[in-house]
RNA sequence: GGCGCGGUGGCAGAGUGGUCAUGCAGCGGACUGCAACUCCGUUAACGCCGGUUCGAUUCCGACCCGCGCCUCCA
């Protein structure tokens, strides 16, 4: 049984979906005007985990996911770069694209753009209007009347009279209340802007998000995402607007990915703390990036830091080590029941049904492991079927789908010793053993050790990997 | 100030009212010319103070500490 954790009741419950066997999730995405932060990464990779496994499961998963692709960061980013708004989001849209496939997170279903629901957005705010909810002001704005629904604040706990007098948002004149937030933004001297019934201008940016969802997934669905910091105000606003437009419950379950830190501070583009996806590319095998992100809870904040970077790189290679080479071994169905694979199944399964739990699907892997290492010396086929379904379940998490040869010898790279010098010295280091000259043999594996080569003699031969 | 989340062994990180998380590191052993990989064994923890209970790291309350949102941010 399937157990989500939901912000909006803030406790794990049952999933039940609307259509049997059907879910339909809607996630908030990117806004386009920079390179994608470890912080989206983590987003990107948490929602994928989720999709993979739901879909190993028989769920037929809908994921949509928009883009942002006009506010007011992306107008003065194009504008610094003497670019236009449209130049400067395709670029980073690819970019983003880029990221996520390097770091294997599969493309959502669809990907709308708030450039390409204009129409859906201003009909959204017409009738937000008709039903008194909205009022355009004097300056042409449009604003959301938010003490006109009753429930606002149901999602994070907040009341008006708090909001009223904890805000921090400047008195605006043009508002009827300092809460209200835009719908429509009137343009200003060299934006882009399209034609409304209330002028020239663009949506504001909580609106996008309902008009997309609403368009791709109907009035009411199963499952909202985004990141740590959009609970307040961006969902709350969502819910407001649709519930209030449509008059009925906008989505069932919440769910929201914990933050990436960095010296325990939350890793933001406010605080100028961030890391690139492409910076820590640089420097770390994607699998190892990913593993990073998905080896704790998706609730849980991370540490982003060198040294977890490292133990990520050193677990997968504990899981690549034992893989390495079983890839060509037959096995039938008869040998996976002789070691108990669906017993390990059962409780990955049971682990990711309990509200993804992936560090504990990943200790049932660890666990797949010792016994993989074992069978090798008592049964070819069993160890073979081992090998296979860790690679599988391995899968779901998006994780394990490299050669492990590869993986553990890693790219050549600038001023790292090729794989062919590896190759010869290895050579000349059998040579002197056969001699038994260990004193040169020694001398050989120091020299490759030094670089981050590590030598590992057996029966069939001398084979080498690189170190985290 | 309001609303939330969290404090687990050296580190990372799950979980449970009374037997093991898991990974890295450490220690002892096996394998090895020596290593590496691997295997076997092993050490060690639940912020603080009360309460409930036969028994609490796990439930309840207070306290201390850390973090997030309340302004654009995933």
């Amino acid at each position: 049984m399937l157990q989500i954790y939901n912000t909006l009741t803030k406790q794990k419950a049952p999933f039940k979906p609307l259509v049997e066997g059907h879910i339909n999730m809607y996630v908030c995405g990117i806004t386009v005007y920079d390179y994608c932060h470890i912080g989206h990464a983590r987003v990107m990779v948490c929602f994928d985990v989720i999709t993979r496994y739901l879909r190993s499961r028989g769920w037929n998963v809908n994921y949509v996911r928009n883009i942002t692709d006009v506010d007011d960061k992306i107008i003065r980013r194009a504008n610094e770069n003497n670019e236009t708004v449209e130049q400067l989001t395709e670029r980073m849209i690819a970019a983003m694209h880029e990221d996520e496939d390097a770091l294997s997170v599969l493309r959502p279903d669809q990907e709308p753009k708030a450039t390409a629901h204009i129409d859906e957005i201003i009909a959204l705010v017409s009738t937000l209007i008709e039903k008194d909810f909205a009022y355009p002001a004097a300056n042409g704005d449009v604003y959301y009347r938010v003490e006109k629904f009753a429930e606002y604040g149901k999602l994070t706990n907040q009341n008006i009279d708090e909001l009223r007098s904890g805000s921090r948002v400047a008195i605006d004149e043009a508002k009827e209340s300092p809460l209200d937030f835009v719908l429509w933004k009137a343009v200003k001297p060299g934006e882009v802007s399209w034609e409304s019934p209330w002028g020239a201008g663009r949506p504001g940016w909580h609106i996008e998000c309902s008009a997309m969802s609403k368009c791709c997934l109907g009035d009411t669905f199963d499952i909202h995402g985004g990141g740590p910091d959009l609970p307040f105000p961006h969902h709350e606003n969502e819910i407001a607007q649709s519930e209030a437009a449509n008059g009925c419950a906008y989505a069932n379950y919440w769910m929201h990915a914990g933050p990436v830190r960095v010296n325990s501070e939350k890793m933001s583009k406010s605080l100028d703390n961030f890391f690139t996806i492409r910076d820590v590319l640089g420097k770390y095998n994607p699998e190892v990036v990913r593993f990073f992100l998905a080896r704790v809870h998706y609730r849980s904040y991370i540490d982003y830091s060198e040294e977890s970077l490292k133990e990520a790189r050193v677990m997968l290679e504990r899981f690549y080590q034992s893989l390495n080479g079983m890839a060509g071994y037959e096995y039938s169905k008869e040998d996976a029941d002789q070691v108990n694979i669906s017993d390990f199944e059962q409780r990955f399964n049971a682990a990711m049904d309990d509200d993804f739990n992936t560090p504990k699907a990943v200790s049932v892997l660890f666990e797949m492991v010792n016994e993989l290492n074992k069978l090798k010396k008592s049964s070819e086929a069993g160890a073979a079927a081992m090998a296979h379904k860790i690679a599988e379940l391995g899968g779901i998490i998006g994780l394990l789908q490299q050669d492990p040869d590869a993986f553990l010898k890693g790219d050549d790279k600038e001023g790292e010793v090729d794989a062919s010098a590896i190759e010869a010295l290895i050579q000349q280091r059998t040579a002197a053993k056969g001699s038994k000259d260990y004193a040169e043999s020694d001398r050989i594996r120091d020299v490759l050790a030094a670089q981050g080569v590590i030598l590992k003699d057996s029966r069939e031969g001398t084979s080498w990997f690189r170190e985290g």
